[in-house]
DNA sequence: TACCAGGTAAAAA
DNA sequence: TTTTTACATGGT
């Protein structure tokens, strides 16, 4: 059973570029393979809706075809509820303009910006998803990482089945914090990890933190200094999460060594710079610091060079 | 085979 | 208070 309905980004949107950073995603959980980005919802006992999500249109007109796959036709309200997550996963109505204004007087990020116009950052479905995804993602190799990433959702997370194929999808708080520590082990977690997960989805699970109430506060520092009072969560892992989890683009990890290397890359001329140097380089983004890293992990990927030293 | 990789908490000094 | 260490897996 399939139900197609369209949505409408706020131009400038390149789905293709947007899409491509899904492109080594599992397609049992979310990928984006053939220029179609696949996301999975589940339902209750043992149901679920595989979300298809193409491109229509062009860059400057654009449109997305998002097509949800089901054993059975889906209510009314699920259509909606799937059709609103896609447009925050994607973030779709972002509106790329103020962004590229205010890049105008840095020669660096101008010349990015045109060569990757119309490519928008995505977000997690939950906050808690970009926490523990960026616990995970703490110190080790992101190749490393992400493996362990889908064993986890394959561990912990709601399983189905449509059209012979199996499915998976996040793991809610309740059954992290059920897990046992060979579980988180097995995914390949260190002891430490498997803890810090555990006991944050307890936390969760029991009423005692909110993550999605920490949207409410205004002041990014209050979010990040509220996140870091938890076990297992430093500076890196809260700003990392506010950037994925809560689309706060004013956000940037700038310890992160990734992080580093690409402003180094771009700015620096590739000589290694501490953690305040990116931060003090960053400045000049003002309110886009998180979304303009986006754009340099992006316009590394793509090996666009650096602008040619005066 | 080593060593590093998009850190953090806890132990040791 | 500051410095050092353990941790886990994938790539080189």
């Amino acid at each position: 059973m399939d139900t197609t309905v369209i949505l409408h980004p706020a131009p400038p949107y390149d789905f293709a570029l947007s899409a491509k950073i899904f492109s080594a995603g599992d397609p049992a959980i979310r990928s984006y393979r053939a220029g179609v980005f696949t996301h999975t919802f589940c339902g209750g006992e043992g149901t679920g809706i595989v979300a298809g999500v193409r491109a229509r249109g062009s860059v400057d007109d654009p449109r997305l075809e998002l097509t949800l796959h089901s054993a059975l036709p889906p209510d009314p309200g699920v259509v909606e509820d799937a059709k609103t997550r896609v447009e925050k996963i994607l973030n779709i109505h972002d509106d790329l303009r103020a962004f590229y204004s205010d890049m105008q007087d840095d020669p660096v990020m101008k010349e990015i910006c045109t060569r990757l116009r119309g490519l928008k950052s995505p977000t997690t479905p939950t906050v808690f998803e970009a926490l523990v995804d960026s616990i995970i993602e703490q110190q080790i190799s992101l190749a490393a990482a992400h493996t362990m990433e889908d064993k986890l959702v394959k561990q912990f997370g709601a399983r189905f089945v449509l059209k012979g194929k199996e499915f998976f999808c996040y793991p809610t708080p309740a059954r992290l914090a059920s897990g046992r520590p060979g579980q988180f082990r097995s995914c390949g977690l260190s002891t430490r990890k498997g803890e810090y997960i555990r006991d944050i989805s307890r936390l969760i699970d029991e009423g005692n933190l909110d993550l999605e109430g920490l949207r409410r506060y205004r002041d990014i520092d209050q979010i990040i200094g509220e996140l870091m009072k938890i076990r297992g969560i430093g500076r890196w892992t809260a700003e990392l999460t506010v950037l994925r989890g809560m689309h706060r683009v004013e956000a940037i990890p700038a310890d992160d060594l990734g992080i580093r290397k690409l402003i180094s890359h771009f700015y620096r001329n590739d000589e290694m710079i501490s953690g305040d140097e990116a931060r003090s380089i960053a400045e000049r983004w003002g309110r886009w610091k998180g979304l303009a890293a986006f754009y340099l992990i992006i316009a590394g990927g793509l090996e666009i060079p650096p602008p040619r030293k005066k």
